[in-house]
DNA sequence: TTTATACAGTACTAATTTAGTCCTATATCG
DNA sequence: CGATATAGGACTAAATTAGTACTGTATAAA
């Protein structure tokens, strides 16, 4: 239902407590105490976020979490890259595609364009755009415009 | 995996089908033929648009389906409206959420923007849009502008 | 060097969602 | 009336996601 997954929303409400709080290194207990996380969760989507390298792990004693970029470059695209993989909104919307029935295919290779035009949205809003405090859904502001093909 | 659901991708194959032969009433027999998507899953998918009012369907001897509306004025996200129900691509991005731990949240309303970029992006492309014939995923030009808060 | 701490990797089960099919009912035309 | 075609709903199977657990590795301090 074009959803992202929970360990996805997860671990934006992980980085986004991180950047706030960006003094120290946060271990994964730390983490779950301040979001209400379980533990076994957040160890979850933590390792995949370093394996990533959206953040920098330190082992043993003194060791955790800290973010590897300010949260002026970390993009949402880049969160959901490592939780899920990149972006694809149908099977038919990657490069590396092949559709059975491509051949008599009417709409062939527009998911691609859509598939894009998201992706695009996407890696416009920073880490730093989800911690702005939201009064209202509708008093954001955002401009898309489709311009179709250049040839 | 922020991903449509096959139905609603077969939806679009068969709604573009139409436009394209849009001289008289579709039988699910014929869709089913033309774009070699199963009856059972042609038929499930087109009671759906039917039901939502993207096409008007005919019933007994002669009937069919034909498009409600012109190919310029369907969208993309009428057609995944209609089989999937609104776009929310997080619990927490509509207006009716009440999220466990919205108070602590960092978050908060963000996905909720998020969600609206998304939207406007499918509803700025038609089933004509989708009709293009594509010669390079890279050829079409997409702009989309981000320009956070109004306050 | 031993011990406690904290992350890494992997495997597994349960829950949820989606896909696909089938059956019965209703409407229309000739 | 009988053939055609959609409407609605129920049901099963498949795929995906969420959540948990266990074992391994690295680090720092006693
Ligand atoms: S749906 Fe795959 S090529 Fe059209
Ligand atoms: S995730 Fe629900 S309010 Fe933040």
């Amino acid at each position: 239902m074009l959803r992202l997954s929970k360990l996805t929303d997860y671990a934006t409400v992980l980085l986004a407590y991180m950047a706030k709080t960006n003094s120290h290194l946060h271990t994964a207990v730390e983490l779950s105490e301040a979001t209400a996380i379980h533990l076994p969760t957040v160890s979850k989507v933590m390792k995949v976020l370093s394996k990533a390298g959206v953040v920098y792990a330190t082992r043993g004693s003194k060791g955790g979490y800290q973010l590897a970029q300010g949260p002026e470059q970390i993009t949402v695209a880049s969160i959901i890259g490592a939780l899920e993989g990149p972006v694809a909104i149908t099977e038919c919307s990657s490069q590396t595609h092949d559709c059975e029935q491509a051949s008599a295919c009417e709409i062939k290779g527009n998911w691609g364009v859509v598939n894009r035009a998201i992706v695009n949205v996407l890696e416009s809003i920073t880490l730093a755009d989800m911690m702005v405090t939201q009064q209202e859904y509708s008093s954001a502001e955002i401009q898309v415009s489709w311009q179709g093909l250049s040839r």
